[in-house]
DNA sequence: AAAATAAAGGACAATTTTATCCGAATTATA
DNA sequence: TATAATTCGGATAAAATTGTCCTTTATTTT
């Protein structure tokens, strides 16, 4: 469904988010540790992340990456999505067809359709703040 | 969503459908064709469907790709998905980790179960049939 | 029996995705 | 001001996916 970039990224945005809930600023190397992730493909990742106003980043000691309160809520997944995996998974025929719509559908056009609008009705709706707080009050988790 | 393979095997099992129902038997060459695929690489994706017995292949002159029409109904899309992608859509961990379930969920687990049983219920409710029908009275199509 | 046709299968090539490494830039602290 | 910690960015490597080519095998037709 997702990249492995974008597996990543998710998992990292919602760490950072629930570290600055705690008012904690958190490096690439934590983070990598925590999510359990490849650390430097998670600096990429972090780098377009931030890149594109996901999270914020901040050089030197004591830098890292944090995310504030208010961008908790503004921040949906499917920013996040969009900004590792492009507009894939909102463009684009089920089957691979070029051309495919209402006009001239593809075989699965509609049934795909139903779904995808499903999935990026989640993804839209889904906040970043509402994924860290479940991990906060331990009703979900990171690793493993 | 899916692998090109599996785009290409999903559009090459509808082609040899249509054309079964005509009493057609097509080559790997004819289908690539009419499907807008590359020819070697849906070759090899032919056998793997043939191999797992969604479609049936004939050698020699005279021969190709063929389905016989109580199996198109038989034949669901989870069939064909299954064959070339494995289980990936139905198994696994939308956020990629390793153990993920009700009891140890990711922070998207629920609203993630919720789609992918959504597609999977799509997918093994869809045959064959019914996708060859639609192109046969002009409704969708396979190329472009 | 020979020739021709078509799928099967193995080896290899190209491309994309995933992942690593290292030096440069930035900045807090001693 | 020097040092150390940290992100940034470029180059490269490894792995997976996508794609090609060529030989073998089966089978029909001549």
């Amino acid at each position: 469904m997702f990249s492995k970039a974008c597996e990543y990224g998710i998992r990292a945005a919602v760490y950072v988010a629930l570290q600055s809930l705690e008012g904690r600023r958190v490096s690439v190397n934590e983070i990598a540790e925590e999510i359990d992730s490849p650390i430097a493909f998670t600096a990429k990742i972090l780098q377009q992340l931030t890149r594109s106003k996901v999270i914020h980043s901040v050089k030197g000691p004591t830098g890292g990456f944090e995310i504030e309160r208010t961008d908790m809520d503004t921040v949906k997944l499917s920013m996040i999505v969009h900004a590792i995996d492009g507009d894939d998974i909102y463009v684009g025929c089920g089957l691979g067809l070029k051309e495919c719509n209402a006009k001239k559908p593809c075989p699965l056009h509609d049934k795909f359709v139903a779904i995808r609008t499903d999935l990026k009705k989640m993804l839209e709706s889904t906040s970043l703040y509402e994924l860290a707080t479940g991990l906060e009050v331990g009703l979900t988790y990171l690793k493993r």
